[in-house]
DNA sequence: TCTGGGGTCCTAGGACCC
DNA sequence: TCTGGGGTCCTAGGACCC
């Protein structure tokens, strides 16, 4: 097949965390709404009452305190257990409509579709109409659907969508006159492009190339030479040939990272111990998740950037392991360790986090030819052990360290934090 | 007072090798 | 004063994404 006769459809989930609180609390319609990154920090998700209101993204809560009251904006702390099990619903109904390796779950609330093989036999328009209406049947959330010739297109037809109602939740730029997609592009910011970021819109915008159409026109080797490989495909795919595949199988991950700012500045080597030991075994976790063994261990502490009286401090140390591993026991007492190295008395401590790299699939991980396996046995038994006590007892009863210790001055504030309905405990309940 | 967290990819530059 | 060239590997930093 040409590249040009390549199709790609992008869906994505209208707001998407306020979106999965209302299915839940419908007091929340028609009403303004933003839901908080970690630690209550910033608004990472805005209803459309809010973003009229002039709420940006990732603002921090601090800034719009005034807006909030004034307006009685609803604010919740994020509830990721609940988005994520929306988003498994969200892409297992997607999938009812391609094969298995024509869809590529892009993140938490958006999935690429290779629909390439469908314009002979479909209506595209009214395929993306039947995938929206089936999504907000069967878990009520709303979601727009852009189709293009490259992911690209498909993302900028899905951010037209988006703004234009008239569009009724489906832009198809494969099916569009030229003529009227050259306006259409006239009329949006280049900043606006996949893969287009604050600092490259910019550059771009000093060479003259202020909208989309601009980039469409310009010239990929000259942009390429002047930006990188990146910008050149990107102008490609705004040409309509294709250059990003669908990655239907995720890719290995190369690191796993796990870090969280405090509550309150930490200045005690202890307390540092406690959130850095949580946070290891939760990147051990999600490494054991993933069949992986780590090779290489890196740990950071930061004090707080936005401080403009303290210098800023910041910190890493890494160690490569002699053996990869998966064991938490001894992720936990080797970052301890490296934590001691950079630990200097006097500085207040804003966020620490570790990150396992080196990554191998522990089933193709071969050991030498000195390793004593009954060791790798008994930390495998070990691990095993420990996660049946978890998952039978609750994730807090057993642990390595000194962690889940309740009431410390850092652990995250969640203060309007909404329910896990999906759980036994917290179920919706309708009537007492 | 209060400013997220988890990722990827690319490039430039230094170290090192022959 | 003259002072290779080409290759690889690693790392830090920057840009981007959601």
């Amino acid at each position: 097949m040409k590249h040009e006769d390549k199709v790609f459809a992008l869906i994505d989930v209208n707001n998407c965390y306020v979106s999965c609180e209302r299915v839940f609390n419908p007091s929340l319609n028609r009403k303004p709404v933003i839901v908080l990154s970690n630690n209550d920090g910033c608004a990472v998700a805005r209803s459309q009452e809010a973003k009229d209101l002039g709420i940006k993204m990732a603002v921090p809560l601090f800034q719009i305190q005034e807006l909030v009251h004034k307006h009685n904006i609803i604010v919740l702390s994020s509830n990721y257990a609940l988005y994520a099990e929306m988003s498994r619903r969200f892409m297992q109904i997607l999938s009812t409509f391609v094969s298995e390796h024509e869809q590529e779950v892009y993140s938490i609330d958006e999935c690429f579709l290779d629909l390439s093989r469908y314009p002979q036999n479909y209506d595209l328009s009214n395929y993306a109409q039947q995938m929206r209406k089936r999504i907000f049947k069967w878990i009520g959330l709303p979601c727009c659907v852009g189709i293009g010739r490259s992911k690209t297109e498909a993302k900028m037809a899905n951010h037209i969508a988006k703004k234009n109602p008239h569009f009724n939740g489906v832009c198809n730029l494969v099916e569009m006159d030229p003529l009227v997609t050259e306006s259409i592009f006239q009329s949006i910011d280049v900043a606006e492009v996949w893969g287009v970021g604050r600092k490259h819109s910019k550059k771009l915008q000093s060479m003259g190339i202020n909208t989309v159409f601009d980039l469409a026109i310009s010239q990929p080797q000259v942009l390429g030479k002047q930006f990188s490989v990146v910008m050149q495909r990107t102008v490609l795919e705004l040409q309509g040939i294709s250059c990003i595949e669908i990655e239907h199988t995720p890719p290995s991950k190369q690191q796993i990272v796990a870090s969280r700012s405090f509550g309150q500045r930490i200045t005690e080597l202890n307390e540092l111990k406690e959130a850095l030991s949580m946070y290891v075994q939760d990147a051990t976790q999600r490494l054991r998740d993933e069949k992986l063994l780590c090779g290489c261990i890196v740990v950071f502490v930061q004090s707080n950037p936005f401080d403009a009286n303290i210098p800023f401090y910041n910190k890493s140390c890494s160690y490569a392991l002699p053996q990869p591993t998966d064991n938490a026991v001894e992720l936990v007492k080797l970052s301890i360790g490296l934590l001691d190295q950079i630990f200097k008395e006097g500085i207040q401590y804003k966020k620490c986090g570790v990150i396992l790299t080196g990554l191998e699939p522990k089933s193709t991980h071969t050991y030498d030819l000195l390793t004593d396996m009954s060791i790798i046995k008994e930390s495998d038994d070990l691990m095993d052990a420990l996660e049946a006590v978890q998952q039978k007892f609750g994730k807090k009863k057993i642990a390595v360290g000194p962690c889940f210790i309740p009431g410390r001055s850092w652990s995250m504030c969640r203060d309007k934090l909404s329910k896990n309905y999906f759980k036994w405990d917290e179920l919706l309940v309708i009537m007492k």
